[in-house]
DNA sequence: TTGTTATTGCGATAATGTTGCAATAATACA
DNA sequence: TGTATTATTGCAACATTATCGCAATAACAA
């Protein structure tokens, strides 16, 4: 299963860096260039299981996008919170790591943590 | 505005109780009797207005609905971390209490932490 | 018992995300 | 450079979750 380089995936992921901040299947599909819904959604999968970005679950459902910083290829550390603003939706990373305990008998998967509130655009 | 108290808010708030984890619509359709899909979500909704239940968000993107506990009326304290399995997808309540210190400027208004993995039963 | 209106059921609708399949195009290789 | 292989795309259909308008129903106050 060799990868290809096309212009959709460079364009993503264009986007994904110069925005900084996440970004939903809509955000993108107002950036880039006219992909169909479906190839965005695979393009993002993709990126996902090559540990070139990481999803944030927002508080409405919708998922978002973020490349990857402070990762190693094979170490993750996605343990960081989100912030997601309640009136301009933009989703981005906080530097706080939080540390978990789970009780006896737990397996720690994954963490998804999202703060929300006002960003300071807009408080 | 007054309420009415009904079989199916009965049944609902029932249900939530003897279960004692969070539940999705989908899990309290086959538990209650047969109740409109419209109904249950207004009730849910109408529990949360009401201070009774809070709510998650699923690394799924869906809507987890939990009996509020210690929580006081107009002081409800949701700052704690939730855990799904992703296995049997129950979702429950975690104890951990956790600081969020946000950048300048941020104000915060909402939590939802959510760790993913494998509870006691599943691992 | 009766009137008011909160609540419900029904159907339609919106939004998000995935999948199967045939057409297209990136890349390896002759 | 030309050709074969197959990763990728577009399209359409589909699945799921959740909300909403409206008319019918039922809780409850009077
Ligand atoms: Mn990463
Ligand atoms: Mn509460
Ligand atoms: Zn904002
Ligand atoms: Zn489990």
């Amino acid at each position: 299963m060799n990868r290809r380089k096309t212009k959709s995936k460079r364009d993503v992921l264009e986007a994904l860096k110069s925005k900084g901040s996440a970004m939903s299947h809509e955000m993108l599909e107002a950036v880039v260039e006219d992909y169909n819904r479906a190839t965005i959604y695979r393009i993002l999968n993709r990126f996902r299981e090559e540990g070139i970005v990481h999803r944030i679950v927002g508080v409405n459902g919708k998922q978002y996008f973020a490349i990857c910083t402070n990762c190693e290829k094979e170490n993750h550390n996605h343990n960081h919170i989100h912030f997601q603003c309640n009136t301009c939706e933009k989703v981005e990373c906080l530097n706080e790591e939080l540390q978990i305990n789970l009780p006896k008998g737990y397996v720690l998967e994954g963490f998804n943590g999202l703060v929300s509130g006002l960003c300071s655009n807009c408080s």
